[in-house]
DNA sequence: TGAACATTTGAATAATTCTTCAAATATTCA
DNA sequence: TGAATATTTGAAGAATTATTCAAATGTTCA
């Protein structure tokens, strides 16, 4: 079958052709699914501030030590977050600049979604 | 149980304090949501190009009519395309600027982590 | 009206994944 | 070394969700 739907060839040619290769879209898309959880979101908002060890991360983010701990290693193998012993404690921290812009995209959108 | 890192605790306090409400951190995860799906971001991709019909869609996605659809019903129930009839077609749209923009900086992430 | 084109829908399966709980590991310090 | 603090880990259960296939709906035009 063939679309007869003549008008937007050009621009569903162009959106063919510049499509992204494959595997960088779903590089993509997996930086977005880490954002996409709200407890992995509210760490990472929470990051925001600063180097945070994981009972902190837990108390900002009302969550139990253990399901944090196990959200940011997610975080970690995605290389969104990484780690720093000290002393007793683990600190956490946000690996990537454009991560923290891609949120503040996010809280942008959360405002004019509201209004 | 309280945690005796005391070093932090002004930001700490920041992030406890300057955390969203929850409901405001469950809209903005759901947006990242839309994204995390490659077919669904393919999707995306495709409409920043400009308004196209579905079998196009299908097409530059490399997916099925019946997947995009179902797809496209998602992204439109969250707000993220917009859909109208032209003769026997439906074109779908991006909603919102933020949308492109949030791509954009995913986009710029990926070739950051690439380089 | 009927045939062809275009899209939507529902049900079912398959797969992914978040949380909890308990136990294990790591670190400091008396 | 042993107790206290801090974090990680594994297994299990519950829940969400993406895809496929077949059938239904909507639209145009001869």
């Amino acid at each position: 079958m063939v679309c007869k739907q003549e008008q937007h060839d050009n621009r569903a040619q162009r959106a063919k052709e510049g499509t992204l290769a494959l595997s960088d879209v779903e590089e993509m898309s997996v930086a977005f699914k880490m954002l996409s959880e709200p407890t992995r979101l509210r760490i990472v908002l929470a990051l925001m501030q600063g180097e945070l060890c994981v009972y902190h991360i837990a108390e900002a983010c009302e969550g139990t030590v253990s399901a944090v701990s196990h959200q940011l290693r997610v975080l970690k193998d995605n290389k969104i977050v990484k780690a720093r012993r000290y002393g007793k404690n683990v600190e956490y921290s946000i690996v990537d600049e454009h991560v923290r812009k891609i949120v503040e995209m996010g809280i942008e959108h959360l405002q004019c979604a509201e209004a």
